[in-house]
DNA sequence: GAGTGGTCTAGACCACTTG
DNA sequence: AAGTGGTCTAGACCACTCC
């Protein structure tokens, strides 16, 4: 059992790790498996931990931080997780080959925009309750002809109209401020009010622009549109919103990045 | 410390797995944990565990199932990851409001239909060695110019004419054997020569189909298409496929489920 | 205050891959 | 044969929620 350094350079693919400085603070808050994996993360993104790099085992790793392997196997499985490593049992684990980003995500179009730096703005075109369609009531799980409140806004990226969104919520849920609706996106309103997201279904297609929808979004009539319906639900497994969203073709598309499960 | 079975009923939401007959069996090579959240996932999708009901404390079920607490915890935690349980802290785990069913997953067009029972078949318009250009290039990462495989297919379901796909591939990766191109998908065809398919980065957006484009589809030119692009990349980080698709947006649309990362 | 999940430890044995 | 990750145990203390 050689205790010394090794020399290794067995091919291009020796464990970098031992390079890095790790180390965790057992006096914060932070989960010790969390600080970890958040110091190999960084390590990664900044190509500290070359692509296709062995880590180094988990004993040696877990000894060298003070750590159980337990906890370092979990701050280690949630990178694996999200992406950015790969085990192989009898092998080691793997820096991936970077490309990989992030899986996809729940996002907000408001978030997404903003994000890009594309300077969000909305106009608010209903703010109205309603009686459910069939197709609304299916959706949220609440009689047809039940009040249901209706929101319809146009929104821009640089002055440029790029979606028309039209969500469909339950009238108890939130209090749709048309100034707030403006303002900001209708997911941060759920979560400043408490409501947990997890999970949506959705469904991606296409088609030809009517013509109100073509004046709206600046488009000509038959013009191809994305066009997206979305049922978001909280985590008590409640239907908290059902969209039916369209988009301008010409200047928007969906990007994500998906995860094989193993 | 109550030993004794307690009456319970507050609510609506005592614990049901009590009434669940679960147990382990330590012969198996199945993991103890895996066999545990197969047996509760079955349990939630046939009903037997109701919807909002909660789990039973982790020590409680260990004890009952002679299995120790991280072990428990492993089960319902890869419930949760697949989002048919919700954990609250200081509460307990709770059975979602069913409607999930799976996350997003690099899908493959063929088993998707095959799945909806749709009779997938495919013909082939072109199996041959070109010239990558400069966006199938920089997605596989080969030089502008290299040698690519491209396979162009047109897939039918019920003999329908759904989608045009091309893709492009390492030359070295596979032999693409047109039969065998007919009978079954690409991913299948790399699956079984060793290749496992870890992550993809996809983009999707419609537009108006071509002359071209609307006669192998049977659509009217100008006619709204969804177009995706994918980049899959194996376990090793490399770009195995870049496909290039179009789908009759009047006969397909992606349907997906997401799940919020915490 | 009682009960829950969240985190953590210090070991153990097994299965798989590689030389 | 050696080294790796995969699984498992039997405890422990803490943070949060609810009564």
């Amino acid at each position: 059992m050689p205790k010394q350094p090794e020399p290794e350079q067995p091919g291009g693919s020796a464990p970098q790790a031992a390079a890095l400085r790790l180390g965790v603070d057992r006096t914060s808050p932070v989960p010790l498996y969390f600080q970890l994996s958040q110091q190999l993360e960084a390590a990664i993104e900044q190509g500290r931990l070359a692509p296709g790099s062995l880590l180094g085992n988990e004993i040696e790793l877990a000894a060298r931080l003070g750590l159980s392997r337990p906890t370092v196997r979990q701050a280690i499985q949630s990178l694996v997780d999200k992406g950015l490593l790969v085990r192989r049992r009898g092998v080691g684990t793997q820096v991936l080959h970077s490309k990989v980003r992030r899986p996809l995500e729940l996002s907000s179009l408001y978030d997404d925009l903003e994000a890009a730096g594309q300077r969000p703005t909305t106009r608010v075109l209903r703010n109205t309750v309603e009686p459910a369609t069939a197709r609304v009531a299916a959706a949220l799980g609440v009689a047809e002809g039940a009040d249901v409140r209706l929101v319809e806004r146009l929104r821009y990226a640089h002055d440029e109209p790029m979606a028309r969104l039209r969500n469909h919520l339950p009238v108890e849920l939130l209090d749709c401020d048309t100034a707030q609706l403006e303002s900001t996106g209708l997911y941060r309103m759920m979560r400043a009010v408490g409501i947990t997201l997890h999970s949506a279904r959705q469904s991606v297609g296409a088609r030809a622009a009517d013509a109100e929808e073509a004046r709206l979004l600046g488009e000509a009539p038959g013009a191809p549109l994305l066009a997206m319906e979305r049922t978001t639900f909280d985590d008590t497994g409640r239907a908290v919103e059902f969209g039916d969203h369209i988009y301008r073709a010409s200047r928007y598309a969906f990007e994500f990045q998906l995860l094989v499960r193993p």
